[in-house]
DNA sequence: GCTCAGTGCTAACTGCGTTTAGCGACTCCC
DNA sequence: GGGAGTCGCTAAACGCAGTTAGCACTGAGC
């Protein structure tokens, strides 16, 4: 990374530096070595002998302190007081004036560097995941979030771990060593988690995820109350002992047996809230699909050996709309109307839900209510602590109606 | 942010800057609390080798450099220099060997900040974009990066502005205070960007979009190559004369009418490449249906008009799945079956085609490959400038036969 | 004439790791 | 034995802003 991929050929400075591999080096015999390399590129055998010329372009401009300090004919310290807006210090409404307009006409930038080693503060926060930013599931998590932070006037970097325990730890101790001032610890999928150690002492809200540490705020969606909705909207047009559900309760994701169907997760939360809200009208489910995975396939598996057995459901909730997509091609390859044959909703109210054809009612994952509302927590100055569960809503499509009269 | 909302109950930490009792907290909490504490060590004069509690917990509070060296029995100075590696200092092996254990011991960890403060460097670089972390259509982008750079054993941060002047100006302007050591700008869609200022001067690779200046390195994929896949592909099968493309050239996207078709865009270089090859077979396109979006409304519509019109094509190109995904839906209830009556293929090769039925022949959109690529080219001393296009290459699916016999 | 309080500011130190200049001790060589 | 060279290390400066202790001065009050 020398060089020349500089838009500006100008002026070289200070970045500049070759991959020798200092700390790497150094240390590569500790096998425990607790002060991994932490990504130091090196300086080491051949600095470049470049000259650092410093700034010139428009980007290395760094004015100092103490050269608005000089302009204004003031001492740093009172310069300081003056920008940093220290209403305890008395300095004269001249002199903050002079000061003032010395570090506009200079253009002054504080050196955010120089203020965090100083202050042990950086005024940003970290949104930390396993697969947020870098699948397609939960982004609008991450748009939220930034929205809201934005509106807290403060910057919010995204750290992405890849799932990977190893990468986690580096990043997040590396981020701890940027003084991020406040971390929002998020999952692609609800589940519960063991927060990091290296978190501990630092400001913390868990997104979409939650441990058994109640001083922690945690943001979940409100599953049991989906599952709620889901089966009352199906009632309310009149259904009632033909409901099938397809997701089932053993999904197993990446969380491990134990996990499993956890109260807690949107495995079992849905499922449950669907049978409580049955069971108050006096009604149960018709049957359960178990599916390994909620994705096209499964949901045409599920559909198909549905079918295969004999009676046709009324209706079928499913618990995400990828199952409910499959669902609608295994009804049509079956020749079954949505929703005159067979009602469906769905959970997720993903982009799907309004591409397919009758539009699908799903109950929405309310992703960008819990990205903002972690940004507000952890911004606030006494949050609540513990979970908070947001309520999902139902976005009505046209596929459900009352039974087909059979 | 003050911190009610500590998973440790453990009092304040450096973060809580108060200055004034910091030391006695720190002393008292070192009787109470041996495990994790934040406030700064004493300023260390008597107190020797305090016992190694190592790295307790994790919110363990900072060993310094100069504890290690203390301990070890040399100067921060030598001791700097074993850590870091440099080798053109003279230190013995035995005084190295206890400079790494005593850091060893105590657990000692660089404070980034300073590093940085005095080289002027952090070891990391950044994915800026507008929506990638935050949309759900080019997230792989972001995995693929992440992972290369795991591979290059640094640290990426990823930063959105949500296309926002104003906010990317602020977020770039603090990375570029936090001395990342170079960036990825990278775009949801390709299009061409403009430099932001503040990048100038530092190392930059531009991702998915483009820029007049050719001392950058920039990563696209390669449309136009990927347009005369998709036609020879078809012409392969047998299509001919009956080949209909939907997608259209006068996108707007949001990138302005003067970009609308532009040469370098998905819009643009997907048709010219079917264009291209389909005229080398002494062929050309049917018809070409625009559209507004690129939604799967659009491509519902885009059908309907045109077996409205009359013939049916034996094939379509869909500028991307979504469009051929209401193409489905449209030939279907039109009652033609894919492939037997109507041939189709498209662009992205996004989760959409294997969730289809038939599966979706589609041109990937090589996600990760670019990501990938331009972190290597980042961390390379001297990458190659200008554009490096990326194959996009065909992913079989079922929706592909001869035409039918008409 | 002297204290006292308030005003307006500055010198000096802090955070922590990196880096330069250089010092004492020893060896080598003519 | 005197100069040069090498080895192994240290003191001190440096990067930059934030913070504390305290100084010089003015005017009031007794």
């Amino acid at each position: 990374m020398t060089g020349q991929n500089r838009p500006s050929d100008a002026a070289p400075d200070a970045r500049d530096h070759l991959h020798g591999d200092r700390m790497g080096d150094a240390l590569s015999d500790a096998a425990t070595d607790p002060v991994e390399k932490a990504a130091t590129p090196g300086t080491s055998k051949k600095r470049s002998a470049r000259p650092s010329r410093a700034r010139s372009g428009a980007g290395a401009r760094r004015v100092t302190l103490a050269q608005v300090a000089e302009v204004a004919g003031v001492s740093r310290s009172a310069a300081s007081f003056v920008l940093t807006g220290r209403t305890d210090q008395r300095i004269s409404d001249e002199t903050q004036a002079r000061v003032r307009s010395a570090a506009a006409a200079l253009g002054y930038r504080p050196d955010v560097t120089s203020q965090i080693l100083r202050t042990g503060q950086s005024g940003t926060i970290a949104l930390v995941s396993e697969f947020v930013a870098s699948t397609p599931y939960a982004n609008r998590i991450i748009g939220a979030a930034l929205d809201q932070a934005r509106k807290h006037d403060t910057v919010m970097f995204i750290a992405e771990t890849l799932g990977e325990k190893d990468t986690e730890e580096r990043l997040l101790q590396n981020l701890v060593d940027r003084r991020v001032d406040g971390f929002i610890y998020a999952s692609m999928f609800t589940q519960a988690v063991t927060i990091p150690d290296v978190l501990r002492g630092i400001p913390l809200v868990l997104l979409n995820c939650c441990a058994p540490d109640d001083r922690v705020p945690m943001v979940i969606p409100d599953e049991v109350e989906a599952g709620r909705a889901a089966a009352q909207t199906l009632l309310q047009h009149g259904h009632g002992e033909g409901i099938h559900y397809i997701g089932g309760p053993t999904l197993d994701f990446r969380g491990g047996p134990e996990w499993g169907g956890r109260v807690g997760t949107a495995v079992h939360d849905r499922l449950a809230g669907v049978k409580q809200e049955l069971a108050h009208a006096g009604q149960a489910l018709a049957g359960i699909s178990e599916t390994d995975n909620w994705e096209p396939q499964n949901g045409r598996e599920a559909v198909a050996t549905i079918l295969a057995q004999g009676r046709a459901p009324t209706a079928l909730i499913c618990a995400n709309d990828r199952l409910a997509f499959g669902a609608y091609q295994a009804l049509a390859a079956a020749g079954l109307r949505i929703p005159e044959d067979v009602s469906l909703v769905s959970f997720d109210h993903s982009d799907l839900a309004g591409w397919l054809q009758p539009s699908l009612s799903s109950i929405a994952l309310p992703h960008e209510e819990m990205g903002a509302l972690a940004v507000d927590l952890l911004m606030s100055e006494k949050p609540r602590t513990g979970k908070h569960a947001i309520r999902m809503t139902l976005h009505q499509g046209n596929s459900i109606s009352a039974p087909h009269p059979s």
